[in-house]
DNA sequence: TGACAGCACGCAAACGTTTGCGTAAATTAA
DNA sequence: TTAATTTACGCAAACGTTTGCGTGCTGTCA
């Protein structure tokens, strides 16, 4: 690898006039100029970004922290950080935490410590002290899930109406055996969509039954056991709410294995929107997530408080930004079956 | 942000003990390593990466750049990529190109400058001359498509016998009229599918009809335009084979509009095996690619390279990495209607 | 012709680390 | 007690850049 000082000493002149040349910088003659660059291409100098970075105090990293990249919504989020990074002259980190807090914390280290410009996470359920001292120093931005303790620049979603609005289209219906497989994240978002099934049933005046709800980690094996389950239960459901994309991809899996047939035998809605719920017979209802719209909120959000932090505003005000989920109608969804 | 030298003065030591200290390397008392670690932990002192890198000459980045990370495809390679990493104490540096050339070539150098230790990439169909000359200067594996000019690391699949495969299969079952929509990417992925086609009709004594085949960037929405042009025709292939997911995405549902029954009316083979195929009616019988395999011959082979070039082993014998690709029945295909 | 500006370049310090070497003190061996 | 060895630390150079300042040089304007 060739150094500004081997182009120095090839050429006979001082690093500084091969680093001003280089990065086009005034105060170098033409000729010069012209020397140095043609020298330049021929050995194939390459500067050397980390001295680069040190002697300019500049960031070039963007950090992104997600619990899982294959996941549509994150891999969402990843495109257009990736896309805006590159417009940007940014280079962007990824960092698969698995939900795990201690994999979360190191990481999190491990990109403070390449001085990232700035970090987007999606932390995990429970995220350790230190992973929230160690965010605290440099612009982060929270993604759906906020974390205690930590001031809030962060891009969620309104999970809670998104479900509500699933539970109120079912009751309208007329379904009063509405099951909901969701995810059980422990903090945020697992606990606000079950939230807008518990709210819509109690406006209903009707009471939860347990055989009929189940929260779990949000993977496919999960919601798959868990509507066989309550689908080879006595007296299962008429009407069905997944909730999350992994629990929907599982929980369909079930009903067809079973072959129950959608809607006559039981109406369904499922969580996210994938392009693929419609191609299903029958094409899949489901909670529409805003994830372009979060995604270009979070986005932007982060290159903001970047901002913020090189024109040295310390804590302008903090932000949250909501974006709404709604309900797509489709084809899986009826009155029940008296 | 506070540096070793802060901590060095505000302790009354050199900047080398103070290093030696927090890096756990010997040559300070018992004593004074713990004194001057509680002090760090206390004013949260965070190495700098670019700093300990130059003076290390160790690099701690991996780089990763692929057309688009949502395609199922290519975040699974990111997955077990930066699981791998996570492992191995590097970071993962992400880049989604969008088969733009020019993209490609700022991605791939900014990649050199930030001197990652490796990279692995799916390279457009035709990149730059000087592309291929900063790929030589650091590790580097070629995923799915080969770069001409660029000594061979890389991990490839048999595009080929995949869609060989399904067209023998549908032949097998009777039919005569087999249409084909497929990518095409100019150079490898996308001709060695077409070529599999090509070669099972020549086998059987067909020839292929210009109106049963398309070639399209792979888009679900050129998939949905191309098959709505062929069953709009006169003359409509009794069965399909779509060449990428994202066409059979669109592809499907070309069909689905125009309520074609499948395998009644035609037998359809998809690509790719997303979890979802087995949820649609009929589940869909589809050409699986052995992702994991591959991903896991990458990341094995990139970090191979990485270890070469660490031993200074200048050129050993270099290798190309074939994953088979396998036809999956499912329910999606029948003998042709007479 | 003298003063002054503007330009092209070199010098050296700085960014935050690590590390080879030197030295003094402490420990061990004889 | 003395010599040899080990240990604990500091000094300073190095990694590859950038940049403020200084120094000659050329050209312009009174």
């Amino acid at each position: 690898m060739i150094t500004i000082k081997d182009l120095s000493s090839k050429l006979g002149v001082s690093p500084s006039t091969v680093s001003r040349a280089v990065n086009g910088n005034s105060g170098v003659g033409d000729e010069m100029r012209n020397k140095i660059c043609r020298m330049a291409e021929e050995l194939g100098y390459i500067p050397n970004l980390s001295a680069r970075q040190m002697q300019r105090k500049s960031r070039f990293l963007i950090g992104l922290i997600i619990p899982d990249i294959r996941n549509h919504f994150y891999n969402a989020i990843a495109s257009v950080l990736a896309a805006r990074c590159r417009d940007l002259g940014f280079q962007l980190l990824l960092s698969n935490a698995d939900d795990d807090p201690a994999m979360e914390e190191s990481q999190v280290l491990a990109m403070v410590e390449a001085r990232v410009a700035g970090i987007v996470i999606t932390a995990s359920p429970r995220p350790t002290e230190r992973t929230a001292r160690l965010l605290k120093m440099v612009p982060s931005l929270q993604l759906l899930r906020r974390i205690p303790g930590l001031t809030p620049a962060a891009a969620v979603m309104d999970d809670t109406s998104g479900i509500r609005a699933a539970t109120e289209h079912l009751l309208g219906l007329g379904h009063t055996a509405i099951g909901y497989v969701g995810t059980s994240d422990g903090i945020s978002v697992g606990a606000s969509r079950a939230r807008g099934y518990f709210e819509a049933l109690a406006a209903a005046g009707m009471t939860p039954q347990p055989a009929w709800t189940a929260l779990e980690p949000p993977r496919a094996r999960n919601g798959l056991v868990a509507v066989r389950r309550m689908f080879t239960d006595a007296r299962p459901p008429t009407a069905l709410i997944l909730g999350s994309t992994e629990i929907t991809v599982g929980g369909l899996r079930a009903l067809k294995e079973l072959g129950i047939a959608v809607p006559d035998e039981v109406s369904v809605i499922g969580y996210g929107d994938p392009r693929w719920y419609k191609l299903l017979t029958p094409a899949l209802t489901c909670v529409r997530l805003p994830v372009a719209a979060l995604a270009e909120t979070a986005v932007t959000g982060v290159f903001r408080l970047i901002q913020r932090e090189q024109d040295g505003i310390e804590a302008g005000e903090n932000f949250v930004a909501w974006s709404d989920a709604n309900l797509l109608l489709r084809r899986s969804t009826s009155a029940p079956k008296l």
